[in-house]
RNA sequence: GCAGGGGUGGCAGAGCUUGGUCAAAUGCGACGGGUUCAGGGCCCGCUUCCUUUAGUGGAUUCGUGGGUUCAAAUCCCUCCCCCUGCACCA
């Protein structure tokens, strides 16, 4: 008899067999005549070893590649290294400094500190955790073709993307203009989120500078808002006190700026600090409102930031609760205010999405001044702490933005987002106003310690993605394309949309030099938007001199420019090389398939599309692209900060490859993040041994005359193999891994639970099994492969064909009826056994005559009960015609319940008849089958078809 | 704010494209029982409420509030909430 269970050693056999693939070389790919599939996964940034969760993108790709294989294709996976860009100079730098966070964070992965030591250099880092990553790749049994390996920056790399923007400089899609960017003025440096601490990215958002003349004089207070809208109800302006301000020449003209905000804005304009003024020589002045000419004067507001934008504010009372609050307690303190009454220049059902409001329960009681009717309905008042009235403001905002209408002449009723670019628009044209820039996440810290801002980048580069050639090119290119998970297409629809322009040089990195100007390097996602490309053809120019790739070499290999003969004398590349190059490209470019996680949709693949379409013949468009969901630990993201990270080698040790696989891969469905656990690892472990228990004991197993049960079992295999395989291909992983190993162990299970017991149907079953879990579990498959007597690869195996001739429909809805008897019969005990009847003695199932199926199905043809009484009647001699009017009348009652039977009473018979045994240990009592027509159980008349009548006696 | 995704039973998570067979798959957890020492494992049952002296019948459920329909978790509209991205960062 069979274990059920046993161990694995899975390191052992990890081992092993990655030795015979590598030996076989099974996974280096060659020109054939097979339909060509060519796998691409996003290569690896290489500053760390990989963890578990990086196997979700990379096992994901791996397994459609095995897939494939076995469905007939000839199958590429290549990998390569992504170092460009300045994170890893970063690091070298960091190293360099002794960083002790940096050093503790590599003690996870275990690193040598002798290999830290070397870490100063870049290119070493870059070289060390290559062969690490590379190594995890190989220890998880992907089937790479390794002869392909790049490195994004070797100089053959390096030359193929200087073509690339040479393509693209050809198009005109390389333009130059301004652009701002987060900046330290301490080191002179834009800063990204990795450059600054707690790494917050800057968020730079637009603010609109106002200018209010002074009465009297030749200059402007600048106010900066995000709402120009509100200008009409414009009372006062704000200003900090005491603080310094500087009378400024902004673009030649004389504006009043707080003496910080006056630094910061240096780096946007043209903007020089002729004299500093105090506060209190603010506060005497009246400015006049650009747009409705009125005078206004100036008073201090507590919540001003003197860093702020422009460090003035104007004040709208209506509109802002903070506003409000500061001319209150101003007011309360006695300051002379003399602002203008506050003035609603928006209409807007206050509270409307606040529940108690909206249900009467809370009312403002007026609604004249829009901010403190906020205010009210939230319970508080003028003088509420800073976090109310902030919440106040951002309701007040939300609703007015999204429902309010301008309640000012020239502008009745328009909505408030539309209001406000009309007089943006006006403002700025009339020189009234202008754009400013401000950190909105502020403060970000740099690193360095100084608070970064926002800078103006004069004549950056940039790769135009808003060009609407480009985008209806790359429109072209996606409508074509197969994604999984088909529900991304929206989203890369907005992508292909939103993506405009996109600064392509940076002053540090590592990577290949801008071609326009040298002092600058290609950014790192832009250069690795088309690389997949040179996959196909890197070993044939292993050993050649990088200086020979020029652009003619590529022109002729990517895009069939010229010919072979003149691009071998133009490059002095052997011919043969240059013939093989062009061969190897145009066969596997045919179809492509991408991957990568779902942080890339925005950014990486979309520009890949961009840049294919617009670079590539259509025949060499991508074809498919696969975007996978990331891996969580306990609830969370891994991350080095939090410390939950399980190194990829130190898992597969503690868990063996495959179950890591299928935990991470096959864990969750293909968008949906996966929680890995070493419980599901146990879940997986177990059915993996259990079929590997049946394996080791098969040999106990006689081949015998089929039987109902063996004929169930090879119908739900077929089964089985259809829906995994309509699962596989639609890369629903974790549908796939449950229809082929758990479910399979369930039927198993059943199987021999029913008495199944026959050595060839569970070889044929175990086999088809087997080979279903290769993508998923390569090394366990070829283990059991090789258990079962084959001396073939599995990996190498064709995927099992559907039989579709063994799907018995009858009989699985025999076999099912034996578990619904069971069924019946257990709801049946325990309803009595809370009436206190003891155990029984014996089981009696009748099965229903065959003229009640004649019944049920003349009535679920013609639905009239009366025509069906006279028919059955008159064909069943032996049966009362009462009898049959009884029946007909019950099962009347619920007509369009009533279904076909196809099933005989002899047929339900000697199934359920076949099952005696079973029924009898499932419900613990003596069990019997019978015929209604030769039973004499009182209860026979009730039985149904499909649905034998239960007699227990106790 | 803009864009995309999402709100389902104790939790996780299907189903919603093609309305009914959905009180809602599956897994986990909890509870009860068995497996005749405990624990684990395994097996069985149960896990909205009521009802049923035998396998039953009914009510109320799928973020909110409306609507369409004989019929809605599933279609339409509204609002609320959550997640992700928003660019020089790989």
């Amino acid at each position: 008899m069979h274990t059920g269970v046993s161990i694995i050693d899975y390191n052992s056999i990890d081992r092993h067999w990655q030795e015979e693939w590598d030996r076989a070389k099974i996974f280096e790919a060659n020109l054939s005549d097979k339909p060509p599939f060519m796998v691409t996964a996003a290569f690896p940034y290489v500053n760390a070893p990989h963890h578990i969760g990086h196997l979700r993108t990379y096992g994901t790709a791996d397994l459609l590649a095995r897939y494939k294989r076995m469905r007939g294709f000839n199958v590429l996976f290549p990998m390569g290294f992504h170092g460009t860009g300045t994170p890893i100079l970063a690091f070298a730098k960091r190293i360099r400094e002794n960083d002790a966070e940096l050093i503790n964070e590599f003690k996870i992965f275990h690193i040598p500190e002798e290999e830290i030591r070397k870490m100063t250099d870049p290119e070493y880092i870059v070289e060390y955790f290559a062969k690490e990553v590379e190594n995890g790749m190989r220890r998880t049994g992907l089937s790479i073709d390794w002869r392909r390996k790049l490195v994004s920056i070797e100089p053959i790399f390096s030359k193929f993307i200087e073509w690339q923007f040479k393509v693209l400089d050809e198009n005109g899609l390389l333009v130059r203009g301004d652009h701002p960017v987060g900046w330290c003025t301490n080191e002179n440096n834009a800063v990204g989120s990795h450059d600054t601490r707690h790494d917050m990215e800057p968020e730079i958002e637009e603010q609109t500078a106002i200018k209010f003349k002074v009465e009297g004089e030749d200059a402007s207070l600048a106010c900066s808002t995000y709402r120009p809208e509100t200008l009409f109800g414009v009372t006062n302006l704000f200003v900090k006190d005491p603080a310094i301000y500087a009378l400024c020449t902004v673009n030649g003209e004389k504006v009043y700026l707080a003496k910080e905000a006056a630094k910061i804005l240096k780096s946007q304009m043209d903007l020089e600090i002729q004299s500093e003024i105090p506060s209190s020589e603010i506060l005497k002045k009246r400015c006049v409102n650009p747009l409705t000419g009125e005078a206004v004067p100036v008073l201090p507001g507590f919540f001003v930031r003197e860093s702020m934008g422009t460090g003035i504010v104007m004040s709208v009372p209506a509109h802002a609760p903070f506003d409000y609050a500061a001319i209150q307690r101003l007011e309360q303190s006695g300051y002379p205010v003399h602002a203008l009454p506050p003035k609603k220049v928006i209409d807007v059902q206050i509270g409307r999405s606040l529940s108690d409001v909206s249900e009467g329960e809370a009312k403002p009681s007026q609604t004249e001044v829009p901010s403190l009717a906020y205010l009210e309905i939230l319970h508080t008042g003028p003088n509420a702490i800073n976090d109310m009235l902030e919440f106040a403001t951002k309701l007040q905002y939300r609703e007015e933005s999204h429902w309010g209408k301008m309640a000012v002449k020239g502008y009745e009723g328009m909505g408030e987002p539309e209001a406000r670019e009309r007089i943006t628009k006006l403002l700025i044209d009339g020189n009234e106003a202008f754009k400013i820039y401000i950190i909105g996440n502020a403060p970000v810290v740099c690193r360095c310690g100084t608070e970064a801002i926002v800078k103006i980048i004069k004549g950056q580069w940039f790769l135009n993605y808003g060009d609407e050639k480009w985008k209806s090119a790359a429109r072209e290119v996606f409508a074509k394309m197969d994604v999984k998970p088909d529900k991304l297409r929206k989203t890369f629809e907005a992508a292909i949309g939103w993506l405009n322009l996109r600064a392509v040089a940076r002053a540090q990195g590592l990577g290949t030099k801008f071609p326009l100007d040298r002092n600058f390097m290609i950014e790192s996602l832009s250069d690795s938007t088309i690389y997949m490309a040179l996959y196909t053809f890197i070993h044939h120019i292993r050993g050649v001199d990088a200086n020979k790739l020029i652009p003619e070499f590529f022109d002729y290999v990517l895009l069939g420019k010229g010919d072979a003969e003149a691009v071998s004398k133009a490059t002095g590349i052997e011919y043969e090389t240059v013939n093989r190059a062009r061969e190897s490209f145009s066969y596997w470019y045919r179809e492509t398939s991408r991957h990568s996680g779902a942080d890339l949709v925005f950014n990486h693949l979309t520009m890949y599309i961009f840049n294919h379409s617009i670079i590539f013949g259509k025949e060499y468009w991508p074809k498919h692209m696969v975007v996978n969901g990331s891996v969580l630990s306990e609830g969370e993201k891994m991350s080095k900060s939090l410390g939950n990270i399980i190194p990829l080698e130190e898992g597969i040790e503690r868990y063996g490859a495959d179950p890591i696989r299928i935990a991470v891969i096959a864990g969750a469905d293909l968008y949906s993040d996966s929680e890995f656990s070493a419980a599901a690892v146990n879940g997986i472990k177990e059915r993996i041994e259990y079929l590997n228990g049946i394996i080791d004991g098969i040999d106990n197993y006689q081949t015998s005359e089929l039987k109902k049960v063996d004929y169930y079992l090879y119908s739900v295999l077929n089964r089985k193999v259809d829906s995994a395989t309509r699962h596989m291909e639609s890369l629903e992983l974790r549908d796939a891994s449950t229809e082929i190993l758990y479910n399979s162990v369930i039927e198993l299970k059943r199987y021999f639970k029913r008495g199944g017991a026959n050595g060839i149907v569970i070889k044929d079953f175990v086999q088809s099994v087997v080979l279903m879990l290769q993508p998923f579990a390569p090394h366990v498959a070829e283990e059991l492969w090789h258990n079962l007597g084959n001396g073939t690869l599995a990996s190498l195996e064709r995927w099992p064909a559907l039989n579709k001739e063994l799907i018995d429909e009858k009989a699985e809805r025999l076999d099912n009826l034996v578990d619904e008897a069971c069924e019946d019969i257990k709801r049946s005990l325990s309803l009595m056994a809370k009436k206190g009847n003891r155990a029984p003695k014996e089981i009696r199932l009748i099965v229903a005559s065959d003229w009640k199926r004649d019944a049920a199905n003349r009535l679920a043809e013609t639905r009239k009960a009366s025509d069906v009484i006279d028919a059955v009647s008159s064909g069943n001699g032996g049966v009362g015609k009462e009898k049959i009017a009884d029946y007909v009348a019950k099962i009347a009652k619920r007509l369009n319940e009533v279904r076909r039977i196809d099933i005989s009473q002899e047929e339900e018979f000697s199934s359920l008849k076949e099952a005696e045994d079973y029924i009898a240990k499932e419900c613990g009592a003596k069990a019997s089958v019978e015929k209604e027509g030769e039973s004499d159980s009182q209860r026979a008349d009730r039985s149904a078809p499909m649905k034998p009548s239960i007699e227990i006696r106790f």
